[in-house]
DNA sequence: CCTGAGCGC
């Protein structure tokens, strides 16, 4: 089960192979995605990982106040993502 | 080039 993870406060000199490379000490990453502002093309500060449940508690729970670039981070299992119609299997 | 809330198209 794959699980999103909130990563904020970062310094806006961060980059995704930087976020990557943090959480992948703590498994396997399947996507990192950091968000700037869509009308200014500004970094927003903030980005979301993807990875193994399990694993991602742990990389929430370590990586969580760590500091980068000078900045403390703040990492929390993320919201529900843009809704999107989803199909039933059945 | 520039900036600091906070949850992604």
């Amino acid at each position: 089960m794959m699980k999103s993870i909130y990563v904020g406060n970062l310094p806006f000199t961060a980059t995704e192979d930087e976020v990557r490379g943090l959480f992948e000490a703590y498994g396997a990453v399947s996507s990192v995605k950091l968000i700037s502002d869509r009308e200014t093309g500004r970094p927003r500060g903030f980005g979301f990982v993807e990875m193994d449940d399990s694993e991602a508690l742990q990389a929430i729970s370590e990586l969580n106040g760590r500091d980068m670039g000078g900045r403390t981070l703040r990492i929390n299992e993320a919201q529900e993502r843009a809704p999107r119609p989803q199909r039933a299997r059945w």
